[in-house]
DNA sequence: TGTACATCAGTGAACGCGCGTTCACTGATGTAC
DNA sequence: TGTACATCAGTGAACGCGCGTTCACTGATGTAC
């Protein structure tokens, strides 16, 4: 079939672009630069995409499809409050592993320079944020809270998330980066790694929230 | 003198920059757009800059100062908690609104293509968040509290003050451009701006973050 | 199965354009005497 | 105060280059009979 090998074509323009994202931002991305990694004629970007800034809308659903992803396997741990950050902290880790790419766009292009892909990446959390808010609204502490005072926590706990994925980005790249070039010089040998101390204030901060939240109908909820 | 001359078409080259900035991002932005808004011949540039990696540095040092000003004001603040938040959250608010290029710049830039100018910012969020600590240490709730937590407290509230402070700016553009266009089309007239919800929500979440740092030692510190 | 025809993903030459950078220059400002 | 000279911020012509986009095309794949 035909539109087997033009979908082929399509996510390979997909795929060199997102890799060519990582060192730069999508507005100063270009259309002959996406061609030239995949290795067809510049005119050929056209029988797939308008232009680049359509090209960025679709990589947005494949990013935060991934982001989504993880955002359910965190929603569905049923454990403990400290098991569950644990827990969170984790997949948000392994996430940042596996999908690099997709976290360093999302974080880049949030406040980006092209409008659509800013929408579009603004409607995605949205919907995630409202998933979240029906996660937590059916859990036992959010018992006599309102809608809006639920939500407001979710997209608390959504920021939360996404500014993580993207510390912990920087992190292990600098990690990498440190250990090829000074090896050790200054801190001790078992001196804590930049990725590591990130990990460890993202479950303090979250642990921070959760108890918060534990105390908000106490105090908190007279506005 | 000579030098004050140079000083003003340096100046002018930021301003102008700055405010090409609004709508794209700095890998994007020519040398050439810039000196065509000033006036002056694209060659001039070269006088004040070796490229626009280093305006682009040039610039974080001038948003930064303006939002170190706004983090000093917050910081001097003295009354209880909760006229406490409230006060932050105008303080952010009014920084958006005579500030609004700097906070753009600020959002977009952190992630955004230019090595140099990344680094730069997160040396700077670094500082304030080394500021924020040192102040929040000296407060009374903060007793027992190791430096430590102290510090992911401090990183918490910085975080949320960046967010919140961009949240507001797209929510403002929102509002003004809804108010022009659908006048009143679908929502009832006294119903609540996008300004008005984010600010809201910012209040509690601060409020919560605040509950949460009251509770932390009955609970949170064993690791 | 074989033949005639339609479709359409990818081609490649050509275009005009604005870019960053070079260079020798100009002329106002500042300095020495 | 006046004159001769130095400095250097800003000029403007020129360059080669890669960009996005147009267009008529090609030839493999798919369809009808």
């Amino acid at each position: 079939m035909r539109q087997v090998q033009k979908q082929k074509t399509r996510q390979a323009l997909l795929d060199a672009a997102l890799g060519l994202l990582e060192e730069q931002s999508l507005s100063s991305l270009g259309l002959r630069e996406v061609t030239r990694v995949v290795g067809v004629a510049p005119t050929a970007f056209y029988r797939h995409f308008k232009d680049m800034g359509e090209l960025g809308v679709a990589l947005v659903e494949e990013a935060l499809g991934s982001l989504h992803v993880m955002v359910r396997a965190i929603l569905a741990e049923q454990d403990g409050a400290e098991e569950r950050i644990d827990r969170t902290v984790a997949v948000v880790q392994q996430h940042v592993r596996h999908h690099p790419l997709h976290i360093r766009f999302v974080a880049r292009e949030r406040h980006g320079g092209v409008r659509d892909v800013r929408l579009a990446i603004a409607g995605e959390m949205d919907r995630f944020a409202e998933e979240v808010a029906a996660a937590l609204k059916s859990q036992p502490v959010s018992e006599g809270w309102c809608d809006d005072d639920v939500r407001m926590l979710a997209e608390l706990y959504v920021d939360r998330l996404v500014t993580t994925a993207a510390a912990l980005l920087d992190a292990e790249a600098d990690d990498a980066e440190g250990a090829d070039g000074v090896a050790g010089a200054g801190g001790a040998a078992g001196s804590e790694g930049a990725a590591e101390r990130v990990v460890r204030v993202a479950r303090r901060q979250l642990r921070l929230i959760s108890i918060g939240r534990r105390h908000w109908r106490e105090e908190g909820g007279g506005e």
